[in-house]
DNA sequence: CGATTTTGACCGGCGC
DNA sequence: GCGCCGGTCAAAATCG
């Protein structure tokens, strides 16, 4: 979540302004007000003095309310990771009786370690994954995603520790250092990148006035209280939150959107042809919207491996209707990372990090290693193509993604529209609200493929990815609905996957 | 000094 | 053909 990030006060043009975080900000307001003091000299000057004083104070008053804010989101923090230590140490505890009682030779260790994980020491990593079958650890899932059908093959929503490598070592050593040590503490394996991603991407795109100088100050100030991991973070200026290496290479202010939209390319390797569009909704700036593009043609970090894991078990979860209201309601009320997948495409992953839910929309190509999930990103694009009549056309490699990211849990946005129409609106019920219809169509009609298609073998029309991650990213109505919907989706569980 | 970001300019697609 | 718009380029600025 941004709390911090998110300022009452309208989001600047960045040009020039190299704007420091929220926090900064703060910082620097005081002064102003101390400064303002006047230096009486004739009427004019004094009114003029009081004039500056009032403003002063008025922006002290923003100050103070920001840093209320900023209080009530620590302690927010603080009680989930207390929350989710708790609920960590039961799985550990239920985890050890359970090898305790099989005896498995080759049980998984003490901890309900995450699949890439092999020293349960440092780091709490959750994950939300897909892993090989051999990796799955089901008395792990079983604790932490209490998803009865755990046993989906390739799905788990593991709770785990992770340490240097795995899902929440995915930083390398650039911005990583940023994410690793938040990863531990509050933020949970990608789903922590993601967070941080979410917030560094919202100053760089939504925000732009805040986007240099600190690329993660925005995060710090979400993602809570670590001065390290701030600090690390400042030094990254490169965000791979998924596990990849991105380089901003232009931004522009779309049409009906306020909110300038990034454009990133991914430097991992020489010619990697992998974009990335990064945007806040123009309806709640609250929420980024990230949609990638293309297809990497080298080996995918471990990070972004992760990443794809996560969403794929999204996709894998929801279509397989294997998420289980426990699941769902644990994930999301302990800030677990939470994927909800299959509303809008091949995975459309809800993640609710400590305190930055996000939806993760992922219309990409399934990572080699982990494309367990049934509905392929190729299938459910397939699907959307022969929805909108785009059968016939051939695919090229190339493929489109996309990820909502949610940046901030707002009551006041989930209040927006009800959960139940929203999902009326997502499954074909809502029509009428999307400016858009045929967006709504493609993405319901690709829903419903999705759900059915096994094996992702279609080909894809890049055109109609691309219009289905347009139509995401530029529908305030659109992302609204499908905010809400998997809101509606985490609140329900699988009541609501059910409905599909 | 190299890597990255910023930002105005340029280009191509699309609708009128 | 023209203008709008989105995406990309590339020079300059910035940062570590």
């Amino acid at each position: 979540m941004e709390v911090a990030v998110e300022r009452p006060t309208p989001v600047k043009e960045e040009k020039g302004t190299d704007a420091k975080p929220e926090m900064a900000a703060i910082g620097s307001a005081l002064p102003i007000v101390f400064e303002s003091f006047p230096s009486t000299q004739g009427d004019a000057s004094i009114k003029q003095e009081e004039r500056r004083l009032e403003a002063a104070k008025a922006e002290m008053g923003e100050v103070r309310e920001e840093n209320e804010r900023l209080k009530s989101m620590l302690t927010r923090i603080v009680n989930q990771y207390q929350l989710l230590h708790t609920h960590f140490l039961d799985v550990v505890k239920v985890h050890e009786q359970a090898a305790a009682k099989a005896k498995l030779p080759a049980a998984p260790a003490p901890a309900p370690a995450a699949d890439d994980v092999e020293d349960p020491d440092d780091l709490v990593s959750l994950s939300l994954g897909t892993r090989s079958n051999g990796a799955r650890r089901k008395g792990h899932e079983r604790s932490s995603s209490s998803s009865g059908t755990a046993d989906e093959s390739q799905l788990s929503l593991g709770l785990g520790i992770a340490r240097g490598s795995g899902l929440s070592s995915v930083e390398d050593d650039k911005a990583s250092g940023a994410s690793a040590p938040a990863a531990p503490v509050l933020n949970l394996s990608s789903d922590s990148s993601s967070a941080d991603d979410t917030t560094k991407l919202a100053q760089d795109a939504a925000a732009p006035g805040t986007s240099r100088k600190s690329p993660s100050g925005g995060a710090g100030t979400g993602e809570g209280a670590d001065d390290e991991v701030q600090q690390q973070a400042k030094k990254a200026r490169v965000s791979m939150p998924d596990g990849c290496q991105w380089r901003k290479y232009g931004q522009k202010i779309s049409k009906g959107n306020p909110c300038p939209r990034a454009y990133y390319r991914c430097t991992v390797a020489p010619h990697c042809p992998v974009r990335k569009q990064v945007q806040r909704c123009a309806d709640d700036t609250s929420i980024l919207i990230t949609t990638y593009e293309g297809q990497h043609n080298h080996q995918l970090p471990p990070a972004a491996t992760a990443m794809a894991s996560t969403t794929s078990a999204a996709a894998a979860m929801l279509t397989s209707g294997s998420t289980t209201s426990s699941a769902a309601s644990l994930a999301h009320g302990h800030h677990l990372p939470l994927a909800a997948a299959g509303l809008l495409g091949p995975t459309t992953m809800v993640s609710t990090a400590a305190s930055c839910p996000t939806i993760t929309l992922d219309l990409t190509t399934p990572a080699p290693p982990h494309s367990l999930m049934h509905s392929s990103p190729y299938a459910a694009a397939a699907a959307a193509a022969a929805a909108a009549d785009y059968e016939s056309k051939a695919v090229p490699a190339a493929w489109s993604s996309g990820y909502l990211a949610y940046g901030g849990a707002h009551p006041s946005y989930y209040a927006k529209s009800s959960p139940a129409l929203a999902m009326g609106h997502l499954f074909g019920g809502g029509l009428g609200v999307s400016s858009r219809p045929e967006q709504i169509y493609g993405a319901q009609s690709y829903l419903q493929r999705t759900s059915s298609l096994g094996g992702g073998h279609g080909a894809v029309a890049p055109a109609v990815t691309d219009t289905l991650a347009k139509a995401i990213t530029s529908d305030p109505s659109f992302q609204s609905a499908l905010a809400a919907a998997i809101t509606s989706v985490i609140g329900s569980g699988g009541a609501a996957a059910a409905q599909k």
